[in-house]
DNA sequence: TTGACATATAGATAAACTTCGATTAGAATA
DNA sequence: TATTCTAATCGAAGTTTATCTATATGTCAA
């Protein structure tokens, strides 16, 4: 018997990921919350692109997102990105030993 | 200083990830040296789609190619895959702790 | 409730991508 | 060398994707 711990679409999440202005949104909003705005600011693309991109991310499950008054801040899943890779790796990688370690309480 | 043990293009490597028929290849050559008959045969693809798609994921650094005789052997390059893996985890997920562990000779 | 601000959605366009059939190139064999 | 087998390249068709402008939706403050 096995256990799933965690499903992943290994497709849908390289698809989020192959971009190079949604790594760069991601680039933004990883540690950290950010508003669209401010992602609008720092790249040279139109909000509606930027939503659009950040869209495709939340539907992958790659950023979290979280309304505050007028704005609607971002940010990475760290943890589900880290399974996502962890995934691919298991898949694709399984003689290597791509490992996500985790604190564990005495 | 920071020493980079490995360059990585993580956005070419996500492209080179982001689709269902690369990555039922990549299935298919994964621990394996396949030919491109091999996964025609497997697949429901023609043979120069296959071709196509091998020569992305080659370009990527995904897979390496081996001729032997009329046929050319393809097989994952599960190292690199590892490393993008963790490269993309490190860039985007740095407070989750994705690691590739290695064997060390004592 | 009206106006201002922040974000999402709709629709259009252009570029990129996947796929295929036809053809070419490379390698072994008769 | 001619033939056969295997894989790569070419060119076209259809689909998906990224991006924009215009507009709609949602939230707060006056």
């Amino acid at each position: 018997m096995k256990t799933v711990i965690f499903s992943f679409d290994t497709v849908e999440f390289a698809k989020a990921l192959a971009d190079e202005t949604r790594q760069k949104i991601m680039a933004l909003c990883c540690c950290e919350w950010v508003s669209v705005n401010d992602i609008v600011d720092k790249l040279d693309v139109a909000q509606p692109t930027v939503s659009h991109h950040l869209k495709i991310l939340k539907t992958a499950g790659l950023v979290k997102s979280e309304r505050r008054g007028k704005q609607v801040m971002y940010t990475i899943d760290q943890e589900r990105l880290a399974q996502g890779c962890c995934q691919v790796a298991e898949n694709f990688a399984p003689e290597q030993r791509v490992e996500l370690r985790v604190e564990v309480a005495d």
